[in-house]
DNA sequence: CGACCGATTGACT
DNA sequence: GTCAATCGGTCGG
C-alpha cells in the first residue's frame, strides 16, 4: 500500500540536482542562494541529506581571509577549479571543513558551508559525531563547519569531488524568502573582518553561535 | 629546518 | 570566560 509521503525529500522539484551554471554565478550570489538547498551525500546505498542553513563567502585574491589570497598552492588548488567542485581542507590538526567552489576556472573563490539541518540519515550522522540518539542538544549534530563534515563523513578523500556527480551534489531544496536571510561578518578570521559575507537563515536552530 | 598558527571544537575555571 | 588538542601548510633564517 502506498500512502502520501509529505517529506520534503519526496517533493519533485526539491530533488532536482543543480546545474553547473548555478555555481558559475558571482560568489556572493551563490552564497545567498545556497541557503535552503539540500546537500546530498551518498555512501554506497546509504544517503545523507541536509539543508544548508549557514554559509560564508571567500573571494580569492581580493580577500585576505581566503586561503586563495596568496595564490594557488597544492593545498588550495581545488579552489581554483571551475565552479561546482567541493574544496575540503584540514585544519587545527583534527578538523575538516567543506567549501563549494564558485565562478570560473582560475578564480579561487568558494563558499564555506558552516552549518546544516539534518533531513535524512540522522541516525548515522549521530553515530559519526559520537553522540547518543537521545542527546538533548540536537543542533550540536551539525551546527558548525567541522561538525557537519564529521556528521556526513566528509574528509580529505572528498576534496575535489565534482558536485555534478553521484557521490555528493546539491538539490533545489526549499525557497528561503529574502526577509529570512541575514548577512553579517564572518567568524574565526583575523583579516577582512569587516566584510559581511556570512549568510544564514534567520531563526534556524542549527546556525552556529558567534 | 624550526617556529608559528589556523575559515574549530570541546573541556574546563 | 580561558585554553589545549594536534598536524600540515607556510614562512623566516
Amino acid at each position: 500500500m502506498t500512502s502520501p509521503q509529505p517529506s520534503p525529500m519526496r517533493r519533485g522539484s526539491s530533488l532536482k540536482k543543480l546545474a553547473r551554471s548555478f555555481y558559475l554565478q558571482p560568489t556572493l550570489t551563490v552564497a545567498r542562494k545556497l541557503l535552503g538547498k539540500y546537500l546530498i551525500r551518498k555512501i554506497g546505498t546509504h544517503t545523507f541529506a541536509a539543508k544548508i542553513v549557514e554559509v560564508e563567502a571567500y573571494l580569492g585574491e581580493n580577500d585576505p581571509a581566503s586561503h586563495a589570497f596568496r595564490g594557488r598552492t597544492k593545498r588550495n588548488d581545488v579552489m581554483f577549479w571551475k565552479g561546482g567542485h567541493l574544496y575540503v581542507y584540514f585544519t587545527y590538526g583534527m578538523h575538516f571543513c567543506a567549501n563549494i567552489v564558485t565562478e570560473g576556472e582560475g578564480k579561487g573563490r568558494a563558499v564555506l558551508i558552516r552549518a546544516v539541518e539534518p533531513i535524512e540519515g540522522i541516525e548515522v550522522m549521530t553515530k559519526n559525531r559520537g553522540l547518543e540518539s537521545n542527546d538533548k542538544n540536537f543542533p550540536n549534530l551539525s551546527n558548525g563547519p567541522a561538525k557537519f563534515c564529521q556528521a556526513l563523513n566528509i574528509k580529505r578523500e572528498q576534496n575535489g569531488t565534482d558536485l555534478l556527480g553521484k557521490e555528493i551534489y546539491i538539490t533545489q531544496g526549499e525557497n528561503i524568502p529574502r526577509s529570512k536571510i541575514i548577512s553579517t561578518t564572518r567568524i574565526g578570521i583575523n583579516n577582512g573582518t569587516e566584510k559581511k559575507w556570512r549568510f544564514y537563515i534567520k531563526g534556524n536552530p542549527f546556525v552556529s553561535k558567534k
